[in-house]
DNA sequence: GCCGCCCTTTACGTTAACGTAAAGGTCAAT
DNA sequence: ATTGACCTTTACGTTAACGTAAAGGGCGGC
């Protein structure tokens, strides 16, 4: 039951070298348990790395993703605290939509494209058919 | 009405510096015309350079811009081209797609946390109503 | 006891995407 | 003609995010 793995496990399952999650551990975003020197990953240490991933594939670098990941465990006691989070949270989320918005233009263009290409290569196969028939 | 730039205005407007959209030259990726040595930047380039852009704001490398760009103007007369085109292209939107999906997950739980904040933060007030009541 | 496999730390190497500095050309204004 | 504001090329420097190699410990199997 107790959900725990290797480095080379976790490795594999992200697709990823285990020079990456030492890394990633060296910058503070992991820490895994030890079994003597070993490192052994808890649940919520894959949790964590499976959000350092989405992150990267957002384009983020490391430091924000750690800003970011940070943001996830704060300690919810202090007022003051939850004010900037609530604010800062409201920036990120900015960012995103703004990100989101290009995704949605490229993806508009790239329709676009496509359709053009689809009907050129319409008009082609007919004037083909035309010239054989 | 000629609506050309030197390179130090295109700079200001997209908030980047001359070294930056001369490396991109030299990476292929853009060809200003050139007035004895001075480049000159057409609307076109300009185009580009806001492609550029919002590349790099959807984190991708400038490597995959360039192909990416590079799809916008390939000339259309082979219909094997074309063919492969769409394929890239529409691998690109795959791609794209799955970005999107991994931002609107990021806002959801965004969303969810900064929910959790604001109860949290309803409650310490009331909270604190009420020790003074 | 030794082999092979997994793990460890330490440290130097590499690539992308520029930054920064050096050395100089051009043109308008003073 | 010299200053200043642009522009040019060339080239070395820098940072992030790892890769890669070296040197070694722990352990189950033969």
């Amino acid at each position: 039951m107790s959900e725990t793995h290797g480095i080379r496990e976790l490795a594999a399952e992200f697709g990823i070298t285990t020079r990456t999650i030492r890394f990633y551990e060296d910058k503070g975003m992991l820490r895994p348990a030890r079994d003597g020197q070993r490192r052994i990953y808890s649940p919520r240490d894959r949790v964590r790395l499976r959000l350092i991933m989405r992150g990267k594939r957002l384009g983020l670098s490391l430091e924000e993703i750690a800003e970011l990941i940070d943001l996830y465990d704060v300690d919810p006691s202090e007022v003051t605290q939850l004010r900037q989070f609530i604010e800062v949270i409201g920036i990120r989320m900015t960012a995103l939509e703004a990100q989101r918005r290009d995704i949605d233009d490229a993806l508009g263009e790239m329709r676009r494209i496509e359709k053009q290409c689809a009907d050129l290569l319409a008009q082609k196969q007919s004037q083909k058919k035309g010239s054989k028939a």
